[in-house]
DNA sequence: CCTACCGATCGGTAGG
DNA sequence: CCTACCGATCGGTAGG
């Protein structure tokens, strides 16, 4: 008996990841997301602890997800070149197999409780630092022009960013295709 | 008799954007805002009529600002790759003018009440039509490569928004120079 | 999983 | 510009 429970939770955190993308975490109520999984708001009590845990449970998988990810990176890839382009294809990975979850993780985070505020800011400098090194190996390596680091990851990274609001499946360009003229963009630029 | 009142709700409409900016338009309390402005919350109502409007206000003032911009631009320069340069400095101009209020209009025009939101909308869409063309224009006269213009536009609009939320005054960069390092970038792209 | 309900807070108004 | 206050809604709990 009580199997079920975490499939039960699991609706309620996508659900919850959907109303906050949508309305933002402010302005979804525990009785907007209770009516989206067909229950009383007092029921969700019984998944759930409270509706910070529910934002906790979705920037911290994130973040764990992003920071896992370009370890791994930095350890498989060694030409600047391909890892920030195993870096963009990442993202847009993580994007297209949990983009709900995705955005409420770029845009809610900010409403995070302290500890955990403090904590994911933490979390995302560490992010931040190893694609600075990339950029700055890129460059003394003589792979990349000389360019201001932070200018061109945060370049990327919003890049990417926008991809979430806007990117459909069933659109006819698959999400490779997009990528690769990002890719293209970052690394060739728009002239001939 | 009565002069002061429109710095007055100048002042509000200030304080209004920073909160916003930095809470959320639903995460603000009209509580909040009265008493960053020393006033009771009743008091406020004598020069604003609602909280919605406030938003309105930020929203619009920002969409007509962009989009005159851009008009201009299409009828003043004729070269596209001119035209983007102009495109990416009107961008960083405004952010600088009128940086808090911008990130409200970014982030927070999704809580206005309609008809607005589809009015606001389509504000937008007149704005990435006129940005869509440029590029168009660029691929047909040869001077840039073939690239689709969405993901370009896009990938170019992001970027100059994360500025808004990165770039503090005091920091040793000015503006322009940051202006050129992406210009430079989406131009030229970023390997020698 | 529900009914019933809590104290707190919300945007906004009445009236002076 | 303030005091006093409105009905609605908030996140969450008690108790079964």
């Amino acid at each position: 008996m009580a199997t079920v429970d975490t499939s039960k939770k699991q609706m309620i955190m996508e659900a919850a990841a959907k109303l906050f993308r949508d309305r933002g975490y402010s302005a979804t109520s525990m009785r907007d997301l209770a009516k989206a999984v067909h229950l009383q708001a007092s029921s969700l009590y019984n998944h759930i602890n409270s509706k910070q845990e529910i934002l906790k449970e979705i920037c911290f998988h994130n973040a764990r997800h992003f920071l896992a990810g370009i370890e791994q990176i930095v350890q498989e890839q060694q030409d600047p070149a391909e890892q920030l382009q195993a870096l963009i294809l990442l993202h847009l990975r993580v994007a297209t197999s949990d983009a709900t979850s995705i955005t409420s993780f770029n845009d809610e985070w900010r409403h995070l409780d302290q500890p955990e505020l403090d904590q994911f800011i933490n979390l995302r400098k560490r992010y931040e630092e190893h694609f600075r090194n990339i950029i700055d190996q890129g460059i003394a390596a003589g792979h990349f022009r000389k360019v201001d680091p932070n200018i061109v990851m945060y370049t990327i990274l919003s890049s990417l960013r926008w991809v979430y609001d806007w990117y459909r499946p069933e659109r006819a360009d698959s999400i490779d295709e997009i990528g690769e003229e990002i890719v293209a963009l970052v690394l060739n630029g728009l002239q001939h």
